[in-house]
DNA sequence: GTCTATAGCCAGATAGAC
DNA sequence: GTCTATCTGGCTATAGAC
């Protein structure tokens, strides 16, 4: 609906010319909900940061948890559709599987706040988490990890144990190595600890194996 | 300290009569902590639950972090010293590092409260988990799984891998198990279903282990 | 769409009686 | 040790001008 005059410097408004209000708000929002939590996050802090008022704010989200919302809702979006992508690829299992795990700790070690805010959404409170669905995108990442591991058992490469339970391991592994990445308390294990310990897992440290 | 006069029901204080205030505000503060976060969690809501008023809470700790300082510095106290007597068992060095990761799964899931309030706390802002030392738990933690998988190298039961790579990946399982069973939104994988991701480490998915 | 100004509320913490 | 009563301040959110 927009008007079919030649646009001209002059008569766009006030939001055509500054669009990145709202991204600035959410970059602002993203920071300090990481830094502080979110309900020791305040809407005026995060307005200040964006250098815009709170009226803006609310004219934007709606509320504080609008805001969240917002940001947890775009984040689960572009997460899925990456890892949508990261599935797709030549070579053996074990590549495959590999690959596939170095992608997933690159997204969350390129997007760390954003990461951390979501986790920390996850397992706090109970009143916000059901308002967006993490697990959609936790579903995305088994099934890829699933349909890897299938394939290397019908090739033969893989043994014949339960696949959800290598998704579930490996899907804990990654996790384990995002966190030591994220947390400063934690000594990093970095992408070569996390190659060593997926490796592990496929080779298993027992001499022999079981049964 | 004590006066040397043989104690009678007559002559007690009333702290002595009910020392039992101090530890009901530590209930319902793991409990409140717990449903709504550090930050949202209101003094006035746990003094409420405790049946005793916000006063009788800042004479006790001091203040609301007062309070939540306290909380994780007994948990952890009373968590490594769990973990350091669960180190010593006897048998193969599978069954005591399954035993282990066991006696740890069964530690989380008894106290499940306090360890979301540790885990949010850790994984929160960084104002708060300075002054309490999660890290020492971690340690112990994992040196008590290296020295066991050293001594089944030792015996030539496992492979020589990095003892600290595989108590890493041990780590993580565990962790993410109990994740999934302190998590409403997700599928519970239970004690059974730690027992088979560990065995899966420890015997690899691999037919055929590399190189 | 963005502002100034303010409403209305509830938080953490304390004074002082008992 | 525990209470009643209260202080002080920041919070989310909105009204209304521009």
């Amino acid at each position: 609906m927009e008007e079919p005059k030649t646009p001209s410097a002059a008569d766009v408004t006030p939001a055509e010319r500054d669009p990145q209000t709202r991204n600035r708000l959410l970059q602002s929002a993203v920071h300090i909900f990481d830094r502080k939590g979110y309900s020791a996050a305040s809407v005026r802090e995060i307005a200040e940061m964006a250098g815009v008022t709170k009226p803006a704010l609310y004219y934007h989200f709606g509320s504080k948890e609008g805001l969240l919302i917002t940001i947890l809702d775009e984040a689960a979006r572009e997460f899925a559709d990456a890892i949508a992508k990261a599935v797709a690829r030549a070579g053996t299992a074990r590549k495959r599987l590999m690959a596939l795990c170095d992608d997933v700790f690159s997204l969350f070690e390129e997007n760390i706040p954003i990461v951390r805010v979501a986790h920390a959404v996850f397992l706090g409170p109970v009143g916000i988490a059901p308002a967006f669905d993490l697990r959609a995108f936790e579903r995305t990442w088994r099934e890829g990890l699933q349909a890897v591991i299938q394939d290397g058992q019908a090739s033969g490469e893989f043994r014949q144990v339960p696949s959800v339970d290598v998704a579930y391991a490996l899907m804990g592994l990654v996790d384990s190595c995002v966190e030591r990445q994220m947390h400063p308390g934690f000594d990093p294990v970095g992408r070569d600890g996390l190659h060593n310990i997926v490796n592990l897992l496929l080779d298993g440290v027992a001499r022999e194996q079981r049964s």
